[in-house]
DNA sequence: GTGATAGTGGATATGTATATCCATTATGCA
DNA sequence: TGCATAATGGATATACATATCCACTATCAC
């Protein structure tokens, strides 16, 4: 196995959860109101469209966005990006990987929350994480799209 | 797809690092100097033999665990759990996993680090991780193996 | 030395996330 | 109404992590 010492430490998302991101991001950052093609977006964001489309979809039966069917459909953002939280975004494709938060246990919940020093603090990271995707929304990774 | 919601916002590791982790824990609480058979740990750990036989190794090859072949044999620390650092038992599985730690891109390096508030306190996500990692030994979380 | 034990490593199977392909449905517009 | 367009969704392919199986090598006990 290949080690990459010092890029270890990193928090991750899954691809689908990044295609997510950037693409509600350039959508707060290019759509003007009108709704936008999503092989539009997946030729400027280089993502497979087909596999734009399922995540697009998702993200709008999850109320991130509004799909707009048929000639001169597209997506928009359902609301104004300073309202929605990347939580809201995240959540859909990151549901199935969710744990317990515990470090050693991760399929179930965990005894002891309070008992050991490690302990607390991996729930402060893992509350840094949860607080972050709770106050940041689109609107603050806009211009990184 | 099925939402947890309220489960999102937790870091998670793979299966292979949480072994990882559960062995070394374990081998610091229970290890008395001798080797302890792999096969011994995977029945107390309930971990697939034959899974954890590889992590094991991989360990061993990373200097965290000393191997021992041949009758009478098995597995134990490297050095006194208080000496390795969560880190040193991580990296050999999340290598691979690894990114650049940016939001929307990570597969390259990202462009403008300090430019958005957003960036920077994702990056503090990262730095609450990694600082963990660091500062956390074996030591540590023996008791919750 | 001989046999039993235990780690080592290659080959393979399985499950899930990722990615692709294509038929269908819905809608705007002439 | 009919046509073009675009989202929707099912089926399938690929990659990788996870898990299993088995043959091989190294070592201890006798």
């Amino acid at each position: 196995m290949v080690l990459l010492r010092g890029m270890v430490g990193s928090v991750n998302f899954s691809a689908s959860t990044t295609h997510a991101l950037r693409a509600t991001a350039w959508l707060a950052a290019h759509g003007d109101g009108d709704a936008v093609l999503g092989r539009e977006m997946a030729r400027k964001l280089k993502i497979p469209p087909d596999y734009l489309s399922k995540v697009l979809a998702t993200l709008a039966r999850s109320g991130v966005l509004t799909a707009v069917r048929g000639a001169k459909g597209g997506y928009r953002l359902a609301r104004a990006p300073e309202r929605i939280k990347l939580v809201e975004v995240v959540t859909p494709f990151e549901g199935t990987r969710a744990r317990s938060g515990c470090l050693l246990r991760p399929d179930r919940p965990c005894r002891d929350s309070g008992a050991c020093s490690a302990h607390r603090s991996w729930g402060g990271v893992n509350e840094a994480y949860r607080a972050f995707l709770e106050k940041t929304t689109v609107a603050d990774i806009r211009d990184q799209a």
